[in-house]
DNA sequence: CTGAAAGCGCTTACAG
DNA sequence: CTGAAAGCGCTTACAG
């Protein structure tokens, strides 16, 4: 007869993991309960086919009498598995991100596993401690859309080499790790075709840092739309705003020092594409008449402003989909060669590209 | 002489949990490596201060020398601790909820805990499966937006009754946890004064569906600053529609039925009275000019549309953090009376609201 | 088909 | 101040 109260019941205890104190139903009461091995009641719940369908009855019924958890934190550190994917966001309240949260959670949560958030708030430092925290959680794996200003050498000291990690939306230079990532460059040459489509000739790109790889790739873009068609980029049209909308207006200006001006611009996302329209309108020049604009991202503002802003869908739902894919297929395929995905984005045309053209 | 290689090593396994392969680094690791017990590696850990310096100086260099990494999985199991926290979502690709929950995982964070999210899309069999799926990984609680719709029989019953558990935005009837949600009543009332303060006294409320608690708090406030400027709340201006801009301008119509039309509208929400400015346009009706709007929530187009929206500011992400603080707050208090807080919201003034008032 | 035993990585009285 | 031992809740060869 072996005693079944734990070694310490007589100390107090630090206060129990489960709802309000109770001390939670575990296989051994189970096992207990109806006189089988605690191995029997495991292995009912692992759907074993080794237990006789009698046995499982009796297991499965009193499994639902004592409302059983499973612990799973427990089942994994003995299998040495893990259920969980870490997903570390740089910037939740913004909308693109959190339809991509959404997308990952849902696909995760579909195959079996449970999504660890982190989020950084676009802070290198935010970044490097919710690495860490998260880390200690043993995630099978980890979608990470860095940090602006993430240096490479600092994620890997904390996720090692080797970790499962599926990078999202901005590169980090000198790892062998997944990465998926918006067309930048084909979204950007898709707009400024689609202007030149319309008659302009003279097109400014506008916005975003000139740094940031996203920025780069859809200056890239353009660049290469504008010397398809044999149009010359004049490079000071080529205007750095921070992504912010009153950041954007005030860089208005920079389009009409010149004599000839452009009369279209591509500009690095929705947000600054907004910005360009309010200044535009406060020096008389109306958006969409006499001067036309494209943004990137599809926010929903783009659908009910004034005018309506013709701009590239990026479907971020499904890009949170798709990364929760790539990376579970990681996780079984640990050895196969680095992906680099490319998404598609798709114009929306609407009312901000019409304009004059001369 | 103890063997040090589990007794299983011969065998495959099951992939190792940690990062492409290599077995983590363990306390018996650092514990051999310099010669003392897997103890006094736990008490370094810990902090303890029982440790001598020195011995301690080299634990800490060893962990570092092997880049160890804590698993807090085991370490919770052994002392029936836990430090996540669930999140559960109705909606993260609804832009406050996204704010909330970055608010929630931010203040989680900073006090250690993680964030173990899940969404469900306003599905409740959705949110039975990931509540079920989470209570799985033994959070210390819980932080739970109840999809619309949610039985809370269903709910207690995989939550178990005395779990700790804050509800947001939405009430689930006859359970005693702590509630977290929007003063609604008290934000309705704000409106509807402001528009009476401008001289309106036919005011409709316009939208949401009325079963829903946060339509009916919102209709009472209307209903009782209505009643406490002496004016009459008209049946016939209490208006339905699903809280999108499709149905709510669709809607537009049922302000207009009668030889006396209103002249403003308490909309359910910013969403509805977009959808409410749309359809007076297009009936040639001028908001803010002709017709006073107001909304609710202060969504980032409520700045930007034409014109812009008076509305009420809640500030989402503040409400993330109370969200976590008063759940931390029944962690550490399992026996504090069940609160029921009500947050404040702001009145934002912006054009919507003008237009005249006969 | 079922049970006894060992072990996942950690912590904590208890001795020394 | 440090070590040996037991145990958290689970799973898995291994015998029977």
């Amino acid at each position: 007869m072996k005693e079944k109260t734990p070694a310490t019941s007589k100390g107090p205890r630090p206060s129990p993991t489960r709802s309000g104190g109770r001390r939670a139903v575990t296989v051994t009461d189970i096992a207990n309960a109806i006189g089988v091995s605690r191995a029997t009641v495991s292995l009912v719940l692992r759907n074993s086919p080794l237990v006789h369908v009698e046995t499982r009855a009796r297991v499965e019924a009193e499994l639902r009498r004592q409302r059983y958890v499973y612990n799973r934190g427990a089942a994994n550190l003995r299998r040495q598995t893990s259920n969980s994917v870490a997903l570390v966001i740089n910037d939740l309240s913004n909308p693109f991100f959190a339809e991509f949260a959404a997308g990952v959670d849902e696909a995760l949560g579909s195959k079996g596993f449970v999504t660890l958030l982190g989020s950084t708030g676009e802070s290198p430092e935010r970044q490097h401690a919710v690495l860490s925290t998260l880390m200690e959680h043993t995630p099978a794996g980890l979608i990470l859309s860095p940090a602006e200003g993430s240096e490479s050498a600092q994620v890997t000291q904390v996720l090692g080499e080797h970790a499962n990690v599926l990078l999202f939306n901005r590169e980090l230079g000198g790892v062998e790790w997944d990465f998926l990532a918006l067309d930048n460059q084909r979204g950007a040459a898709m707009a400024t075709h689609h202007l030149i489509g319309l008659g302009h000739t003279r097109i400014a790109f506008f916005g975003g840092h000139a740094e940031s790889s996203s920025c780069r790739q859809r200056r890239a873009g353009f660049a290469q739309a504008m010397e398809e068609a044999g149009l010359t980029v004049e490079p000071q049209w080529l205007i750095e705003s921070a992504p912010n909308r009153l950041e954007a207006a005030a860089c208005t200006g920079a389009l009409f020092t010149q004599a000839q001006s452009p009369t279209a611009a591509v500009c690095y996302n929705d947000t600054v594409a907004l910005g360009l329209m309010l200044g535009l309108t406060s020096r008389g020049i109306q958006p969409g008449r006499d001067f036309a604009v494209t943004g990137f991202d599809d926010i929903s503002e783009a659908a009910v402003s004034s005018p309506s802003l013709t701009t590239l869908a990026v479907n971020p739902r499904e890009r949170g989909r798709q990364a929760a894919e790539l990376l579970l297929h990681r996780l079984s395929h640990p050895d196969a060669a680095v992906e680099r995905l490319t998404a598609p984005v798709e114009l929306r045309i609407r009312q901000s590209s019409g304009g004059t053209r001369r």
